[in-house]
DNA sequence: ACAGTTACTTACCGAAAGCAACTAAGGTGC
DNA sequence: GCACCTTAGTTGCTTTCGGTAAGTAACTGT
């Protein structure tokens, strides 16, 4: 019993369905990820290593909320991320003039340095997996793989509005 | 300060690179694949839902040392999980008749109605997430995709031996 | 100016997985 | 056949990550 898809459907779906469940295994579940990020010497998280990633790519000053927004988690999350990564002279706040309630956020030169090494860490490895690829298999899977995930974005944010 | 890389390499891994940390997150990050399990109508987490369905493509009567393998994860994880997924009827443990200290475990008919259930609700989810996209395209994705899982795989199994 | 909304915080909780230490069963050498 | 090591699984404890609920302070529309 078991086995084989009784109600086959595209066949492409199904392949990319199981690829795309193996990958999230593969870059949720520690291992790979903080095998990248030990190499590099880094001593955050995922979570941290995401959040000021986009930082790094938001410009300065961002917002609480708006992070939230980008990495699609919510407010209590990025508080503590925030909090921590604070604590440690990742980044910094400071008070938004236009909006008591609100702060802005933005790397400090410590922050930027630790998200360049994860990102040299990260070029290598792909480089290293990606290997034998031709120049337009990594191209192609590039431009797929962004617009996937646009797509996905639209269609989380579709249904229940913004 | 910061917002883009000094060090510029192939701007295809850059591109890869970054799409795929918003994948990881995505796909790992409850939201998405919780809201595709509520809507299977399915009660189980994205642990138990991997476990049973690698459990359906593996064919009959696994050991939990193989699951733990196909899955990444460790010996006390697959534990805990056919421990709590045995308790619900959704696979069946049997004592290994040529090895006493292992056990084999297979989908109960409950189990394998659960996996399709999901792979239903992914598909249609897939399906309107690609909905523009070319037949092509869709191809090509699932082509890459797969082939960098295999790749990641061999990576990860080459350095440190299996 | 008062009600309602927004931005963030605090406190609590659950899912997932890792590590260390343990038990039981299987194999090896002598 | 008996020490000895290895392997399969288990149990217990810890960490990381994130969500929900409830609260506070600041903004905003009428």
């Amino acid at each position: 019993m078991a086995s084989v898809t009784p109600v086959a459907g595209d066949p492409d779906i199904e392949c990319i369905g199981l690829a795309l469940e193996s990958v999230g295994r593969l870059l949720s579940q520690g291992r790979l990820v903080e095998q990248i990020l030990r190499q590099a010497k880094v001593d955050a998280g995922r979570a941290d290593v995401a959040l000021l990633h986009n930082l790094s790519s938001a410009g300065d000053c961002v917002r609480l909320g708006e992070l939230a927004d980008r990495l699609r988690v919510d407010a209590p999350t990025v508080t503590r991320r925030v909090q921590q990564l604070g604590g440690r002279q990742l980044l910094r706040r400071v008070p938004d003039p236009r909006d008591k309630r609100a702060s802005l956020v933005h790397l400090t030169p410590a922050g930027a340095r630790l998200v360049q090494r994860v990102l040299c860490a990260r070029r290598t490895w792909l480089e290293r997996v990606l290997d034998r690829w031709s120049e337009r298999d990594r191209a192609e899977f590039g431009r797929l793989l962004a617009r996937f995930v646009t797509d996905v974005g639209k269609d989380l944010e579709g249904p229940d509005g913004h």
